[in-house]
DNA sequence: AGCACGATTGCCT
DNA sequence: GGCAATCGTGCTT
């Protein structure tokens, strides 16, 4: 694997090219001396004040949401329905406060660490377990030991951060964003991505 | 202080 | 397909 970590200037870019340049890089954390990686396959836009499905919608600006109005490049992480986190990377160049939701990851090392995180459990796994591993935005963060700790680490850092890929990636997929049925005239904006041929998407669409 | 709700998941019919 | 779990957050009283 070739290791060029992405840098500030990558995240700091208009934010649906870097939902779309996400596709295929390469997620590090590193936890106790091992290294956890996945390949991100399945992300999904939030584009700021004039997206209603965004925390920071109408600029609305809490302590909760505070990071994404920072640098770029940041984690974003928060607790959804009161069981699961979400991992967010903070994005934009003018200082907007939108991000990119990472929901889906092909486990790549460190299998045996995150079925731990996963099912609290050591040993083989089903196929259907090994799918399911990381096929989801709460999901791969149980595997990857990501929790509400990180929100605010700065991804241009040695603890989780971002690998190029070394090949193309194939077809990329585009739909509307999901389970933001609240967001009215946004429920449509086609701002989810994901790679058409990968098996450890959360859903087909 | 109270309360409605969520960028999800897993289990049930 | 439906729906409960579970609690921090943000808004209202």
């Amino acid at each position: 694997m070739v290791k060029i970590k992405l840098e500030r200037d990558f995240y700091a870019r208009e934010t649906l090219t870097v939902a779309k340049d996400l596709l295929g890089k390469y997620l590090i954390h590193r936890v106790a001396g091992e290294e956890l990686i996945g390949q991100i396959v399945e992300v999904e836009a939030y584009k700021g004040i004039h997206d209603k499905a965004c925390h920071s919608y109408g600029g609305r600006r809490t302590p909760r949401n505070e990071i994404m109005y920072g640098v770029a490049g940041k984690a974003y992480v928060y607790l959804i329905y009161g069981m699961y986190n979400c991992f967010n990377i903070v994005t934009s160049d003018k200082g907007n406060p939108e991000a990119v939701l990472i929901r889906a990851l092909k486990p790549i090392q460190g299998i045996e660490k995150m079925q731990q995180g996963r099912y609290k459990k050591v040993g083989n796994l089903s196929k259907q377990q090994f799918k399911n591993l990381l096929n989801g935005p709460g999901k791969l963060c149980q595997g990857m030991h990501i929790n509400r700790s990180h929100n605010g680490l700065d991804l241009v850092g040695d603890k989780i951060y971002l690998l190029e890929q070394e090949k193309t990636i194939g077809e990329i997929m585009t739909a509307p964003r999901i389970n933001i049925d609240y967001a009215e005239e946004a429920v449509h904006y086609p701002w989810r991505f994901y790679l058409a041929d990968s098996p450890f998407i959360s859903r087909s669409s």
